[in-house]
DNA sequence: TTCGGACGGCATGTATACAAAATACACCGT
DNA sequence: ACGGTGTATTTTGTATACATGCCGTCCGAA
């Protein structure tokens, strides 16, 4: 007997993770505005789950900034101030800086302990893969891409560090860091991105401080040349 | 008709943070170590409500890096490393380094613009309490409280600072920040906690440099202290 | 006309019930 | 004896139903 396909209509495996980026993704790129009010309901209704995921995917992104609720009152999409972007940025880049110190370091002693795990080698094909990737797409010129891309190596790199702590750190303000990124893309994107394989490289060479001075570098670029450009004095 | 009292059972308000409180309350003082199997249905019947209200805890406490949890394999008490520690104290510092310095330059539009806000009152005169609370346990020499109190202290300069995002950011990394007070609040918690009201005055003085110098000093006299005990060279 | 309070609609918070998935274990085949 | 597979149990994920609390509106009195 021949085994049919077991699902017609594809379901959804993991609906809440679905719904969260979703919700952001409509955050980021203007379709939800801020101050736009927000109900479980309506969400649940849209995107054809039910409550429960969609609440757990507000509470989500209640934390990482995006809604803000009251009990009993209902959430509305936050206004993201531009003002917070420096703060943020300083606080990225000590994090970051951490992250990329850190996996260096852990790089260096994989190597030297003999073979590195296995888990080790499948993030770093999974960042290798990523850089080819991101070069294809400035190549390409659709920058559009970039900003997934970006959080997605920055993400990369924190895995790389093996601490648990600062991964979901920096993954609570990934979503802020898209946001910045995609609002000022046009203009830093190329470089930027040119810049995540020299980081990688110092990782590679397994010198800590050579990759915690590029990638603090690096998010400093990214944090004047967003200043330079929304400046407000 | 008299107005008899109509809680005869006082209902929780909301379950779901005092679940998360106590939950995080174990697991930081040793109840729940590492490792630990947790599952929704045991902790609801320990705490007296359903799985919902644990299950919403789970998440918040996954986010702030003390359980782990996987897709239809359930949670876990994660190991808190120390190696951490060095980490987190620097994304903290960056942190409450800019919280200061935008609560000082808030303090200071405050009262430039006329009178002060009402909710500024309001969140000044919490603090003002919340110091001679402090004052008055370390000098009784209960210490055990001062871990929460000191954490209520700084997430009220984050209050103060007015930013929502940063505010969030701190409130995301205060569990473990109470985690690593209270392993080393024997030590450093009378002389920290003094330091308070000096960072209180450059706020109310308008001073963000003072404020940001300050706040930025005592997290890494907090660091260097905590560092010097639990040395892994 | 305006201010105060109470009522009703409505959204969230919680509880219960059911479905899907992963782990553990026993059984079978080699 | 050992490895693999199939099943059974356990646990999470989701859906539905009900209780609780807030917001806006309407009514009434000053």
């Amino acid at each position: 007997m021949l085994p049919l396909p077991p699902d017609p209509t594809p379901v959804d495996p993991a609906p809440k993770q679905r719904v969260q980026d979703e919700i952001r993704h409509d955050i980021i790129f203007g379709s939800l505005q801020p101050g736009t009010r927000v109900t479980e309901a309506v969400l649940a209704a849209k995107y054809g789950v039910s409550r429960i995921p969609v609440r757990e995917a507000l509470r989500a992104l209640e934390a990482e900034g995006f809604v803000e609720s009251k009990p009993y009152a209902g959430s509305t999409v936050s206004e993201i101030p531009v003002d917070d972007a420096d703060d943020l940025f300083s606080v990225r880049e000590a994090l970051e800086a951490a992250t990329a110190r850190r996996a260096a370091r852990r790089a260096a002693a994989q190597f030297s302990a003999g073979e590195p795990s296995a888990e080790w080698w499948k993030a770093r094909r999974s960042l290798a893969d990523l850089l080819d990737v991101g070069d294809k797409a400035v190549a390409e010129g659709n920058l559009q891409s970039l900003p997934e891309l970006n959080i997605r190596f920055h993400l990369g790199i924190a895995d790389l560090s093996g601490s648990a702590s600062l991964t979901a750190l920096l993954r609570q303000i990934s979503g802020k860091i898209e946001w910045l990124y995609a609002t000022d893309v046009d203009n830093r994107g190329k470089q930027s991105w040119s810049e995540h394989r020299s980081i990688m490289a110092a990782i590679d060479a397994g010198n800590p401080a050579e990759a915690e001075r590029l990638m603090a570098g690096h998010v400093h670029q990214s944090r004047v040349g967003y200043l330079d450009r929304f400046a407000t004095p």
